[in-house]
DNA sequence: ACAACATTTTGACTATTCTATAAATATGGA
DNA sequence: TCCATATTTATAGAATAGTCAAAATGTTGT
């Protein structure tokens, strides 16, 4: 991960729409969900604007999809995801002890 | 931390200055840096479009600042970076065990 | 009080990103 | 083959964000 992949994945994501299909889809699991589902579970209709979206997340590598039929589903690339958090919080407090407490996934209720 | 927190957030990394000035804020650690030093590490300038970016950080919840004397320091705000971690991968694959690695503290070489 | 320093604010300009609409592509079924 | 469905692409206009230069604010030392 360099600093031009990490701001891509993070402009990728700022932006209410597209962080909510991300969420989404990182919920989902490895199955992914289909453009017309994501969307109705969104509230969001599966037009040239939802399009776009999935498109800046595909760029950013965030995503990832794979055709079944006419459906096109998409799935949370988690290996990127996980190391754009780590570049975020690298080398935290030069390594040494900062007393706050850094992300876990102990913290998030549901990790293996 | 809700969508629109988080997005403020998302967009204020999403830029390149921005993100190499919160990055170089979590390894320097709770004493933080002032201006012309921080500027100084990333080789830029301490002028007012630096000074734009330390604000839209600051807005945005991820930096925090004291004076002392003619200086003023900015620290990276820890707990809202965490709530911003937790809140991207929250109920990763629905609870199932996902077969990926979530990002932890032990991935990133230097947590207490 | 004055000068020098550290940093922020302002305002005008440019660049980038978002939305909306319509047309295009691809797939499966009658 | 033809039609309906699922989704993407293209284009233009609207909205937002970024840069630059200059002036303003607040602080310290003389």
């Amino acid at each position: 991960m360099d600093i031009e992949l990490a701001t891509n994945a993070l402009k990728a994501l700022a932006h209410e729409t597209r962080l909510r299909i991300f969420r989404r889809l990182v919920q989902a699991g490895p199955e992914g969900l289909c453009v017309a589902d994501l969307a109705g579970h969104l509230n969001a209709e599966a037009n040239g604007s939802f399009s776009f979206h999935l498109k800046e997340l595909s760029n950013a590598g965030l995503i990832r999809n794979r055709q079944e039929g006419r459906f096109i589903y998409y799935i949370a690339n988690y290996p990127a995801m996980n190391e754009l958090l780590g570049y975020l919080t690298e080398h935290c407090c030069a390594g040494e002890p900062c007393g706050e407490q850094i992300h876990t996934c102990a913290t998030t209720e549901n990790n293996p």
